[in-house]
DNA sequence: TAACACCTGTTC
DNA sequence: GAACAGGTGTTA
């Protein structure tokens, strides 16, 4: 099992050792999906599997895919390429400080529309961009082109860091998030911006912002994020 | 580049 | 009853 950007690949093969056939099941699980795995015979986890969209009977093992909004994918894939996002990976090493910049630099948008897009930096999704800027202490209405060179080396230093974190963690739930194991995430008590507006900055007490931005929330501390 | 659509549930 | 939700492909 690989993961590049937001894609979760997995490696599938078929057929005798003179011919086999290799095949990625490439899955996005967009804002609801849920992937299970049960050994093969066992029905407690079938049993319990809500909003069950697809079944696969693997050796040895069922893998279960739930969605209750049903935006997830899976695609049958001969290369991951073929569904992964085209931007880098945050945790990539080429990903380093001065590409970032690179990057940063033709970047017109606001920073934070910016960092969700999946075509120049694959894996950011709304809860982190907010809490990544917050950390690089950098307002999200920024351009992205705007940025100096240190800003940038705090954005990047802020992304694996707190990327690294919440993986550790399991992930951020507020309703229903869990991850293949049954696991909530257990991030949601290191968010310093992400839904608590009205609430103290951890820095500064300021109370925390929420703005809108192409129909999505963010969040930031209107007083140590700078312009 | 930005609004809308997709779908179903929870919260205000 | 409306607004909102972890995301992105399509349309204008």
């Amino acid at each position: 099992v690989q993961r590049v950007g937001k894609v979760v690949a997995i490696e599938l093969q078929r057929g005798t050792a003179r011919s086999i056939e290799r095949r990625w099941l490439c899955v996005h699980l967009r804002m609801t999906g849920r992937l299970l795995c049960s050994p093969a015979g066992e029905a407690s986890v079938e049993r319990k599997a809500r909003y069950l969209r697809a079944r696969l009977e693997l050796d040895g093992a069922v893998l279960l895919f739930c969605d209750l909004r049903r935006f997830g994918t899976l695609r049958l894939c001969r290369s991951i390429d073929e569904a992964a996002p085209t931007g880098l990976d945050p945790f990539s090493p080429e990903l380093t400080s001065q590409r970032l910049g690179a990057l940063l630099r033709n970047g017109k948008q606001a920073i934070k529309v910016w960092l969700l897009r999946q075509d120049r930096l694959a894996g950011l999704g709304n809860i982190y961009a907010s809490e990544v800027l917050f950390a690089a202490r950098i307002d999200p209405r920024r351009p992205a082109s705007s940025l100096d060179r240190t800003e940038v080396g705090r954005l990047y230093r802020a992304l694996r860091r707190i990327l690294n974190k919440a993986i550790q963690h399991c992930g951020t739930t507020f309703s229903d998030f869990q991850d293949s194991r049954g696991e909530i995430g257990g991030y949601r008590r290191f968010l310093k911006v992400y839904k608590r507006e009205g609430m103290p900055c951890a820095r500064c007490g300021e109370r925390i912002q929420r703005l809108v931005q192409q129909q999505r929330s963010t969040f930031y501390c209107p007083s140590c994020q700078t312009l």
